[in-house]
DNA sequence: CGGCATCCGTGCAGATACTG
DNA sequence: CAGTATCTGCACGGATGCCG
């Protein structure tokens, strides 16, 4: 996701540099753990990830094209996509019913359910400030 | 960000589809709403913005460059247009001190400290949660 | 110092077609 | 139905250079 090689930021004072070599369980200011924090929260903060897992959420268990049609706008290969990551991380199980047509569900872990209760306060932040965003940008907007 | 005028998954049964003339502040199910604050999600859960959002939540308030030192892997076009989003959406106030060379200040808004408290759930969720997601990933990748 | 303008590569995502 | 495979483009993001 991040390629974090290039010509960052000069970090001239890096103060913690070799910090992570001493404590080893000083998990808030461990680089490595952050790193590892950082880069999971950008995997499951993708924008398909968090309307899919609301979707199982309240639906509990979908289809593949019950989902694609709950989920505006999604094409069938981020669709696929998507869940394949999440079975990957854990947030939920694909179960095959071996018929013709073929069946396939989806359902949220313990995991997933736990994922979706933390996105909860966030959901919350977007529709109770939502106008208050709209009437920022319509102020910024204004200005320029 | 989305696109959505393309050729999305078929919707035979869209049973709420004039929903929104009836009820008027039907919150949750209104389709409008509803996509305006996906957006909104998409917008807020962006990689750089929780980042620069976590950074100025601890430290306060900071200099440009502060905050690109301090994101590990930004670029200084990222860092702008961040930045510009983030000042447009109400997060942040930008301070231009006027002297040279020139002294730019950045510092949440009371909006986004509420922001940063909502996403606080999200990153203790990844903290607690990182090795259940690596264990089921490897899981997932020994399987295939 | 804190940008903005420009160029440019590549990786993500859409569209389409095909299959068990 | 639930995917895979392939092609394509274009937008995102990195690198560089210049300016107030």
């Amino acid at each position: 996701m991040v390629k974090s090689v290039s010509s960052r930021f000069p970090a001239p004072v890096r103060a913690d540099a070799e910090a992570y070599l001493a404590g080893p369980e000083e998990e808030t200011t461990d680089p490595r753990v952050e790193r590892l924090v950082n880069e999971l929260i950008g995997r499951v903060a993708d924008k398909w990830t968090l309307l899919v897992l609301e979707e199982l959420e309240e639906k509990g268990t979908m289809r593949f094209s019950d989902i694609g049609r709950a989920v505006d706008g999604i094409s069938q290969k981020m669709l696929t996509q998507t869940l394949r990551q999440m079975e990957r991380d854990g947030l939920l199980t694909r179960t095959v019913h071996p018929v013709v047509p073929p069946h396939v569900d989806y359902a949220l872990t313990p995991l997933g359910n736990s994922l979706s209760a933390a996105f909860c306060g966030v959901w919350m932040w977007a529709e109770r400030h939502r106008e208050a965003v709209e009437a920022a940008r319509a102020a910024f907007d204004a200005r320029a």
